[in-house]
DNA sequence: AATTCACGTATATAAAATATACGCAAAAGA
DNA sequence: TCTTTTGCGTATATTTTATATACGTGAATT
């Protein structure tokens, strides 16, 4: 981390690159300081890293100048989508967020937000300190259509690109499982813990899923996608843990057939198709 | 934002709150601070908000007391899963980041950092100027084998879970399309616009998607669904941008006829489900 | 019993930021 | 065309914030 003034640096080199300009009054209004103090600031920026950035009159505003050299960023397209998304999703409030003019942006599906904070507490505290807790649970199975006491002995978070759940022991059935953070309704005392996380078999062993272009592709459309995918030679590997594999595949439609989807909405399939199953069956059965 | 000192108490109670402990070597180390200003720091905490910790001797260190009384935090399990995720996809440092303890964790498919970053800098500059550029694209077009330049009006990005794109107005096809970020291969010229972000039909309206639980559900289950996806009385109701609706049906796994699947993958279907696919249709072919 | 560690705190000093004031240049408005 | 407004720059005295250095405490560990 960095202290005060370092961080308005940093401050400016980012509105610079990603804004194309940036003000005195920016400076005032994010950090809270002085007019003086930002007019130095700026001159600190010049004197650091000069020809950066110029007055540009007209606007009234420091403009990023063509060739920019980089002194107190390492900027990267994901961490500026990141902030984009969590801003647009409303996970973050915009003024803590360093972009000013966001651009209109929308994300297909926002998650529900449904976590208790509370629950969420407890089960991080139950994971750090390696014991069991009682949870208030809601599960989908049949037998049990109303949520029910279990005690289970956390380890770990997953997140399927939609939803997070907590990887645990369960010592009603005795095997590691999901549990959705959601579906958590209320925490109760902690205890002795069961199995411990190194004993998650299907959480610390990996399969290799192998995917290529969807066969119904031409050869031109089969180079593209695997460029989206980064396949070398035709094919690719993924590298999955057994716990998380079924969420993967389902992100990747490939639960089912791919092969039989229309190649316009599903790019890629399974190559080892039967392998995976058997790995997946494995994963749902619990090995 | 925030000066240095209430930055720090920020991150006591951001400490206290999420790991249950601070030390004097946590705020060194991370604000780079030395230890007389440490110790003043928490000295200030305490002062201003009594009662929320106490010095465990055994552990030295500060602990989180059983009722906890938030003064400068307004702590959001999304912001922390946020975060978690941000590290854990190797987005954000984990230095960076105010969590210190990481809890294990994964995330099914980290996209691929394929987004060129000089790139998304000319197509946000030309978004915030409202400028065309053209674009060397990679399209999937069977006619289109290999990237041809093409001038495009680009005015907002879309997230569809997984990948980034830009929607844009094209002069080729003389329409409104999506661009995917990781496909632009090059950015060459800005110039005068075509259409604009409010002449998109598609980007600005929006289609209402009706969802309800698997009918191969007991009712139990149902409700368990419906409390998944805030569903009312049984059934919810979506808002969804034209141009965002083929994201969405594929990221819930509703483009096909979800009935058809398995209600042990799929646990929503589409109610109104011709009017969705005409909608579909309707955004596809553009109108 | 000795050592270690993390805490607290005091004092003098250094660095950072503010308040206040004034001047400049260009754009916008009368 | 003249005036006003706005945003930048900078100077000085002052206040706030943080550091360096030093010393003392108590509890856990060896």
């Amino acid at each position: 981390m960095i202290w005060g003034a370092g961080q308005r640096l940093e401050f400016i080199e980012f509105r610079l690159f990603w804004e194309g300009a940036i003000n005195r009054a920016d400076l005032v209004e994010f950090f809270g300081i002085s007019i003086p103090q930002a007019s130095k600031d700026l001159a600190l920026y010049q004197e650091r890293a000069p020809g950066n950035m110029e007055y540009d009159k007209r606007s009234k505003r420091y403009v990023a100048a063509e060739q920019f050299v980089l002194r107190f960023l390492d900027p990267d397209p994901y961490v500026y989508l990141a902030q984009l998304r969590a801003v647009t999703e409303g996970a973050v409030p915009s003024h803590d967020s360093w972009i000013a003019e966001l651009p209109r942006a929308d994300v297909a599906l926002t998650p529900k937000r449904d976590i208790d904070i509370g629950v969420l507490r407890k089960v991080l505290d139950a994971v750090r300190e390696g014991a069991s807790v009682e949870v208030f649970y809601q599960s989908m199975n049949k037998v049990r259509p109303d949520p029910i006491w279990r005690r289970i002995t956390p380890h770990a978070f997953g997140y399927d690109g939609f939803r997070w759940h907590v990887r645990a022991y369960c010592h009603l059935e005795h095997r590691f499982k999901d549990f959705l953070l959601p579906r958590i309704l209320e925490v109760g005392a902690k205890g002795e813990p069961g199995e411990t996380g190194e004993q998650d078999w299907l959480w610390n062993n990996y399969f290799d899923v192998v995917i290529g272009p969807h066969p119904a592709l031409t050869e031109s459309q089969k180079k593209v996608v695997a460029k989206d995918y980064g396949l070398d030679h035709g094919n690719g590997v993924l590298s999955v843990r057994y716990a998380m594999l079924f969420y993967v595949l389902k992100r990747l439609g490939l639960l089912g057939d791919a092969a039989k989807q229309s190649a316009h909405t599903q790019h890629i399939v399974t190559i080892n198709r039967k392998e995976t199953e058997a790995a997946l069956e494995k994963a749902e059965l619990r090995l």
